[in-house]
DNA sequence: TATGAATGAGAGTTCATTCAT
DNA sequence: TATGAATGAACTCTCATTCAT
């Protein structure tokens, strides 16, 4: 993180340290209360921390928003490399098998950021929303190519890929913020495989089958 | 609307009237700056109405809040039961078509307030949360009737037609909400053909096919 | 005064009033305890007056300091004017007399707001400050000239007008904010008297004398 | 100084020598920033110190404010008997040049230090405060007892010797706190030699002159 | 002796709500 | 019915001071 911290302290893993402390314990109470209904009064008590001590490595409320969603940035930006790596000896079809996989698993594991962030997004800057929906984007683009690997290799029939990497990135967010609905319902490996079905049924080519695509 | 008026005036029409004004010309601020940051110097401006008025006909900002959400209650009522009326004589296939379509062109109409109450709900009480979640459940089950339907006129093959009733809707609900990214790469009934083709696609008896259900 | 007000009232008599009327109240306040440890809260009991209130009618607590010592810009230019006018027909030994005993006067009058602007004009901003500073350098320059009409007229002899001119601004300021010392040990009207004569002692003319000027 | 310390080391040279380090580099900080303004983090900056260390040889920050104009006591004392001392065989006229011209030069040496008594005064205990003004008093006793002794050699015609005292150390702090307009017109010689003229003109017993005092 | 991370009382300010007109 | 001046609870944030190292 290239902000400027607000503690004029050398000791820069502490102040990492710190602040990790101070977005882990504050993304449930954002999450129960909503970021109006917040008091750092509330945050205060969820880290355990004084008053001076939070702002000496915080500025203000509004950066622990910030503190928060762009770890989801990293988190993601990690996933993508490794999913690069890990996918590119297999099929399309056990790709895009391994990269719903993963990705919802990590929608899951990181449900609250992703819930906080669809939410919250609105109190960030300009520029470190920009940030947030710029990784979303990265996420379709990397879902899109991995489909249109699959029509190349003649895999998949899709008549539009970009669309279809949008439904998948929303449908794994939905994981995390229907969970009201969902968790009543099914659960995450239900979910996952589920999905990957009904996408592999509504692309895949059928054996013997040679349509012609329309788009 | 049960819910109690603050003020004393008899005249529930113009009650009526100025709620409607005030929840309409609150949106667009609210959309904007988030519920935080919307002061009720904000929402006046955008009323063009004295602080008194406002809270003659509203106990609270929060009152806003559920005014704003709770006409989405009597819109989706209406939309589901003019559905049901208009499908009865159609194929599951056809039903499953114009549904989407008018559900989704809804979304597209109320993207604001869909916006805003994926966003905002959590400012509402328990009670007037569990209204609207009531509703989106309510959506979640006439799509999975419509699709039990097909099943059971082997239009349709479907794995889990409850889960894919709520893709249906998450989708729909990602037209107003992923506007940022949409918006920018198809319209509206691009948007609608491309969905109801792929849920098809995934679910469509091909012609001879007798495939046996697993689930 | 051309600064913007925080409210948005229409009714500028009002906002003058409640102005002057903070003004007034806060200055025993600022005297007693100094710019640092005087709270809003205790400007506020000293007002008489509620929290929201005072900031609907202030931006800050600085801005009070403003409005303080702004007050003693008009006070001091209307001076100047009026003796302008009064003391056209004088002559100079008599105009230095009444301008003096005017001017100090108007220090007893305003001794507090000049005891305050000289110890916290530096938290005013450097726009601010100027402004002030400006009206003590005015007051100087209308002394000097008056004494440099009784060089002309060959009443006075002086060897540095500006320079006296500016004891008299500086030993008028020191009947307010020497209080501690003088107000035990004199009165107004003899302090001027007695600075009247001492600076008449310094500069009259003997009669018969016809000194060469030195400098 | 009888004041406690905070300290509990025994090597009250060191603990001496710190204080004076922290009074000195205290000074410009809050000159320039005012006392409010200026915070124990602006003043460890200025003093390279670490707060520990700062607190370890002061009790607070007002203290600092003590040590500051504490100084002004020892020097103003020292000079008052340095003089004393040097002007018994002096002629009174020639004792009141060589006061003035001393004392002047003090204001102009420690000016950052008056500038700041006259202003921060007001964060000092009521009996710090007094020993501060019980110095200024003495500097108007000094001169006073200068004057009569003119007065008595018939070398000084005065009406009010305590009022004039006055004004000589009101005109001294003046060079210090007035800077801002003096140094534009004169340096601190001619300003000296300005006002002992100014003085003498005003008091001086012309030869052959035998006139009855009033006062 | 020297340090600076931690603290919390209290500061200045905001803003949803009331109520007299 | 319509208004907006007045309010104070509650907010975010600062900073003098402490204390374990």
């Amino acid at each position: 993180m290239s902000r400027n911290i607000r503690t004029h302290s050398e000791d820069k893993k502490l102040v990492e340290e710190r602040r990790k402390h101070i977005a882990e314990h504050s993304i449930p109470v954002f999450i129960n209360k909503g970021y109006a209904r917040t008091s750092v009064e509330d945050i205060l008590k969820a880290c355990g921390m004084g008053r001076g001590t939070f702002y000496h490595y915080v500025r203000s409320k509004d950066d622990v928003v910030y503190l928060i969603v762009k770890e989801l940035i990293s988190i993601s930006t990690k996933l993508l490399e490794d999913l690069n790596r890990e996918i590119k000896n297999l099929t399309a079809t056990e790709s895009l098998r391994k990269a719903i996989m993963e990705y919802y698993r990590l929608c899951d594991k990181s449900q609250d950021r992703i819930m906080f962030g669809d939410r919250e997004l609105i109190y960030l800057s300009e520029r470190d929303r920009k940030e947030i929906l710029d990784v979303v984007r990265a996420e379709i683009s990397f879902f899109e190519k991995l489909l249109m690997r699959g029509i190349t290799t003649e895999e998949f029939k899709i008549r539009n890929a970009r669309a279809l990497a949008h439904d998948i990135v929303v449908l794994g967010h939905a994981w995390a913020t229907r969970r009201w609905f969902l968790r009543k319902e099914t659960t995450l490996e239900n979910y996952i495989e589920n999905h990957i079905d009904l996408i592999l049924d509504a692309i895949r080519v059928l054996p013997g089958e040679t349509r012609v695509m329309l788009e």
